[in-house]
DNA sequence: CTTTTATATTTGTATATACAAATGTTGTAA
DNA sequence: TTACAACATTTGTATATACAAATATAAAAG
């Protein structure tokens, strides 16, 4: 990826700005491609995200806040990312029986299904987008990025 | 930024994957300062991207499909973005005289001297986003987003 | 025990973005 | 010169995200 091929510029871009820039393509290309990726399953990333939580809690429910922390999104579009995994049955939402102001979220069976097959999918392009990254070199950039 | 903490896990990631949401967080907080740092003046970061490339034009007009391949959106929302700079009189649109099916854009004097507030705001925000990374590790870090 | 405050989630709404189709213009081939 | 394809932009619409306010429950204070 080449930033000023991308944005079609022949000036030469400060240091500074230019990392900024290149942050931002490079997060686009990968946002693009996962979401591709998940497009035959007809689940967003985000949504794909609130399923992959749901598993890693061992049967254990979820609340929202639970799954809103872990993710990169507001408590509103939370409430609503899990309505639509609702309608396509991927998930339960019960109200919480100790605590009647908390939802208990938990991934059902199909849920459980689909979701592995879009492990497989995500996974692959996942490899794919850091192929070209031997495992140093990903130490490095991983090394790098905690610096923001 | 730990990536462990932010999402509120304590398993390990996979390297792979550690990789891919650390880059997305980063790009998470990197747009977040700079709405932020823009807000003041009433402008989206892609507003202020398009008045930044008409201002490196040098009083040439660029026309959308310009402004479009050196941004990261589709045409028609850059047809609004242009929409919003002109409700507040940053920007000019012609329909160009040689070839009716283009719009010639230019960015107005008053668009120039708002542009260039904003600028000292972006790149207040910009160097303090990068503050904890040296030169070498800046050029290190658009080394490895390159492979990409 | 009532009032207040804090917590957890939802609703409403504005803005942003993605995708498909429509419009108007230019170039080109029969 | 007319019909058709290509180009540049716009419109319509669905989905996604951000922000503020509303609802409902629980805990704490008086």
């Amino acid at each position: 990826m080449n930033v000023e091929e991308i944005i079609k510029t022949e000036k030469k871009i400060p240091l500074v700005q230019r990392t900024i820039i290149h942050l931002s393509l490079v997060n686009n290309k990968i946002t693009e491609e996962l979401n591709a990726a998940l497009k035959p399953f007809g689940v967003s990333l985000q949504q794909f995200n609130v399923l992959r939580i749901l598993r890693g809690q061992k049967d254990q429910p979820a609340n929202l806040s639970t799954l809103n922390e872990r993710m990169v999104t507001k408590m509103s579009n939370t409430t609503r990312l899990v309505d639509k995994l609702l309608a396509k049955g991927y998930v339960d939402r019960e109200t919480c029986p100790s605590n009647r102001r908390k939802v208990e979220i938990t991934i059902t069976d199909e849920g459980k299904i689909v979701l592995q097959a879009m492990d497989k999918a995500i996974t692959q392009t996942e490899e794919q987008l850091v192929g070209s990254l031997g495992k140093k070199e990903m130490e490095s950039l991983n090394i790098l990025l905690d610096k923001f």
